[in-house]
DNA sequence: TATGAATGAGATTTCATTCAT
DNA sequence: CATGAATGAAATCTCATTCAT
């Protein structure tokens, strides 16, 4: 019974290195089939296709991640926001959460998120970027009722969503302790907080 | 007269494309030969070979761009430094050299910068990246002096200059009027800078 | 059973067929695969790519001519050479062994020894010529050893070897017939033996 | 008037250049038209192609030889041969005349003799070797006159003319100097001389 | 369940040669 | 006298994918 599943994972393990090391395009079925010990057939009849063993490298890690960060955002946006000052905290959690999700799985998710160009999966940053971008244009209507005169700087608000998104990206990238991870990424998400409060409204016309 | 250099413009006017279009690994030479009416062989009379297409199309603009970002940075340095309140300033002289390059050669640099995966440019983004935080380093030990107790948040530092370069590269894929860009960019730089001079250093141990 | 390997030993044949006519430089896998009635890509499922398809011809030969040539010198030289009138008859050994190992394989040994150039076995005439080379060495060591006053003629012994080899090389190429080779072969090398007793040594200075 | 010759002269060299290091097959006319600083296209005004600009390397040294040779021969053969004991002799004469001529075109010939493969000049060395071998057809048959009861070894004949043919490729190959050329040809050719009248008649069946 | 042979279309690159100017 | 642009055909090689067995 197991034994059935010891091809794939083994199949898979592979796709993830390869994938890894050469990144989806110029990585080779031929090459992941051969270090996986079988056949370009036997891929086949595993997947799909190359898309597809991609697929089985990311999916999982990316259900889960996608899941909590929408968990996440419900919970936030249908708290009591009194205060924005709140905000520096919630990120904490947001933080510890991302970072306990990415490096779970860092190496599938370093590849969704940098090395799947060439797939189906190659917009996929865009796609967080644009999850964050929408809870934060709730948060920034909310944010915005209270100062009359000003109006959401849209550009920035779609900037400020790319960044944050970027910061993981680029922490799972350069940092490989998922300690020293949290603790690099606090200040960085601390200016990202800053930054939002002080530029995400500009002056009406 | 004119006319000898007709067909060597066709080509990178619709190598251009091409690489715009599919980045340089998916680009093909077959097709952009064909768009530009001639056959393979003829492309490399005019060019070396693919990598060195992409140079005729790139070289000009990124050389352009270093250079006036190492003048801007020599004359910065050498300049006295007593506040950094002035950093504001200099940056939106900054802001204004980058977009003004930058929209000179929107196409070849928005390639240049993530569509050259795969050629010997593809490093490029890192080598700009480099060249910011080697000038941040000395601006942020020079800020550094005024505060014992305090030293350079390394992982801050290279974050930033990353964020810096990005900064630009986001603008130019996303907004394609200058002077739009110009004002979008402000309030980012701004942020960058204030985001700087806050968490740029950190308590020693 | 047999038809599993049908195609790949026409492929081999038929590669034998055109590095013979051409040469390996000029020999064209478009035309061994056609000849082949296979695809080019099929070649390259079973080799590696043009230079093993080349080995897939000559490997198994060669390995039985070096193999057969270093046995016979470990024999001969851990033999005891009283006289160097056996010589000759050891030589006729040699020949026959030779002869037979050349004709049992006579297309992928020309093809190794004529027809290699720009291939990785380009250089195994050489090669063989310093096997030669380092035997007779050896051996003229010890004959040099009953004359004092006389030195080995360097050029000379390169220069043996070379011929030596290149008579089986002229052999195979212009006599079809093992047997009538065999005779050709005797005075030959007869002249050679003569030949090294009389010219190995030279004058000490 | 002489300066029309120049760029002739600066093409001849650098083609000799290129055929040496690269044989004719792999040289390209390109990378020689370049390093003689022309166009392809003026190779063609001064050879009619590819094989011609090697004939504007080789032809004048080649044509000297074959004189030489065809010369030396008549005189040999017209000769009153009353006793082949000064062969030996007359061979030094052939062997100095050789030397001569070989080293004062050195690179041309190597290229001719060894580097002319795919050109028209590609059978050279054979029509060299028939030569010699039909010089010494006529000589063989006037020794046999003497040894009735024996009749020519016609295998031996024609690998004879080979090796001395390539004795001298051998040489010009192997050793620069000329001086030394000729020590070390010497013995070479003793031996080929009384190998030649050992062994150039086989016992009538 | 899995194989291994094979496809077919594509890739980049190289080359000798030509010819209008 | 010489150029420089261009051809056109061929070269080797790679790849994801398919399918009979």
């Amino acid at each position: 019974m197991e034994k059935e599943n010891e091809a794939r994972e083994r199949l898979i393990a592979c796709a993830k290195k390869e994938f890894l090391e050469k990144g989806f395009s110029k990585a080779s079925l031929r090459s992941i089939s051969a270090a996986a010990d079988m056949t370009t057939g036997a891929v086949y009849f595993f997947c799909k296709d190359k898309n597809g063993l991609l697929g089985a490298v990311v999916d999982e890690p990316l259900q889960k991640l996608m899941n909590a960060i929408q968990e996440h955002f419900s919970e936030d946006l249908s708290a009591d926001i009194a205060s924005f000052q709140h905000k520096a905290g919630d990120h904490d959690d947001f933080a510890e959460m991302m970072i306990s999700l990415l490096y779970d799985n860092r190496d599938a998710l370093l590849i969704l998120l940098e090395k799947s160009a060439g797939s189906s999966y190659e917009g996929i940053v865009d796609d967080l970027v644009e999850l964050i971008e929408r809870h934060n244009y709730a948060l920034a209507e909310k944010y915005a009722a209270a100062f009359p005169g000003k109006r959401i700087n849209d550009y920035m608000l779609h900037w400020l969503a790319h960044v944050e998104i970027n910061a993981y990206v680029h922490l799972i990238t350069h940092e490989a302790d998922p300690e020293r991870a949290l603790k690099e990424i606090k200040p960085v998400m601390d200016m990202l907080v800053e930054g939002w409060m002080a530029h995400i409204l500009e002056d009406a016309d």
